[in-house]
DNA sequence: CGTCCACAGGAATGACGGGCGG
DNA sequence: CCGCCCGTCATTCCTGTGGACG
């Protein structure tokens, strides 16, 4: 068979099966849906803060909080959109303006987009922030628009750059003539507030709106509502749905996660070429996403952190359990020797080893060994087996992988 | 009961690279 | 295009510490 037929074939059993999706996107996160169960008190403070910027006055600065996937983003983007529509119905100067400030990056581009909101032209670079700052006043000013302003993600932006532009933005309405600013704060990590400057914060958290994360039967609501948008008619079992759910509730209630793992479901069947999404499906799914996930970091990492891993995979084969950092330093010396690299110091190395914990390929636990010293235990915290598969196609890796240690060379110890 | 092991992990400093402003 | 600045990674030097051993 001809690569030209193989494509072909993948592609007509792809077309020739049955249909699984019907609008694939609603269970993407981005995805603002018609309605949203279980927020309607959420929906009604926030448009309640909002409203009175329809009559032409400044409405209260609000603080969002909660966990990721508790609905903060489509609840504030859901009712930015109705006031933005009513706004114009009403011939209101309220205009609204969302950003992301993780992806958005730095500062100055987040000033830039709330900028762009406005129509003022900023260039990508080549400006003094304070220039931008003052433009956009200008803009406000002249045209005595009401600006609210939804900052999505606010906690990293005040982790990298500190509350200086939020302190400008909160103090923007005093030196206004004409034209006033609305902050919406979202964050998922309350303790943030600590880093922020006592002005900012209450000027701030005027009003404040805590976000619990979902149950497992709120959850199933959701999943409903996007599942019957989202795939054809009777292709999604009932069990399967409850399934989904069950599992993000696991995760502090994630509806994020509870998506995800239904899309991945529907992709799973639609290239198995069955009918129906059953509660296998999510489980596959589940470990598919887990696999995607270990295997992208496990490739992705720095040279070093993986011949760290690779030490503790090689210890770990060995099966002397209760390898300590002194253990893998010294098989990752020699590993370095093997591939001709540079090693670096054992601080470094305890360094990359605590990275790796918090990537959740390492387990390790503060033990002390009395006259023998205080270190750390360590343990693999993924399958050794899936080390082996993700850097068996990695030739800087692989043919370290079956190292033989010096310290087992003669049997001894 | 004091010692002292084998590290943990903080602070200061240096090398490097990439983006920004002029 | 160049110099400057800033962030990241790494090194060096350091102080801290729980508990078995003598």
């Amino acid at each position: 068979m001809s690569s030209d037929e193989i494509i072909d074939n993948v592609f007509d059993s792809y077309l020739s099966g049955p249909k699984i999706f019907a609008n694939r996107d609603a269970l993407r996160i981005d995805y603002i849906p018609e309605r949203l169960p279980h927020r309607e008190e959420h929906l009604k403070v926030v448009a309640g803060v909002l409203a009175p910027f329809l009559r032409g006055q400044r409405g209260s600065n609000l603080f969002v909080y909660g966990q990721t996937g508790t609905g903060k983003t489509a609840v504030v983007r859901f009712v930015l959109d109705r006031l933005q529509s009513r706004s114009e119905e009403v011939g209101s100067m309220a205009r609204t303006c969302y950003v992301n400030c993780r992806l958005v990056g730095t500062q100055y581009r987040v000033l830039a987009s709330l900028g762009q909101a406005l129509g003022v032209d900023v260039p990508f670079t080549g400006l003094a922030t304070t220039e931008v700052l003052s433009r956009f006043k200008e803009s406000l000013s002249s045209r005595r628009i009401l600006l609210i302003v939804a900052l999505d993600e606010i906690d990293a932006l005040v982790k990298e750059y500190g509350d200086a532009l939020l302190y400008q933005l909160t103090r923007l309405n005093e030196s206004l003539n004409y034209g006033r600013v609305s902050i919406i704060g979202i964050s998922n990590d309350l303790r943030f507030k600590e880093r922020l400057d006592p002005r900012v914060l209450s000027s701030l958290s005027e009003e404040e709106v805590v976000f619990k994360p979902y149950t497992a039967l709120e959850i199933i609501d959701i999943l409903r509502e996007r599942a019957a948008v989202a795939f054809q008619k009777g292709v999604l079992e009932n069990s399967a749905l409850a399934l989904c759910s069950a599992e993000a509730a696991k995760e502090h209630g994630d509806a994020r996660r509870a998506l995800d793992l239904l899309r991945v479901a529907g992709e799973v069947v639609e290239r198995e070429g069955s009918k129906q999404v059953k509660d296998i499906h999510v489980v596959m799914a589940q470990k598919s996403i887990e696999t995607d996930r270990v295997s992208t970091v496990l490739r992705s990492m720095p040279l070093h952190s993986k011949l760290v891993l690779c030490g503790a995979y090689i210890l770990s084969a060995v099966g002397d359990k209760g390898m300590v950092t002194g253990d893998i330093y010294e098989v990752y010396q020699e590993l370095c020797v093997q591939s001709k690299t540079e090693s670096l110091t054992q601080r470094r190395v305890s360094g990359l080893i605590n990275e790796l914990e918090v990537l959740g390929l390492l387990n390790t636990r503060l033990v002390s060994l009395g006259r023998y010293g205080r270190t750390k235990r360590i343990n693999l915290g993924i399958p050794a087996e899936s080390i082996r598969q993700v850097y068996s196609d990695d030739s800087w890796i692989s043919p370290l992988l079956n190292y033989t240690p010096l310290s087992l060379r003669r049997g001894s110890h």
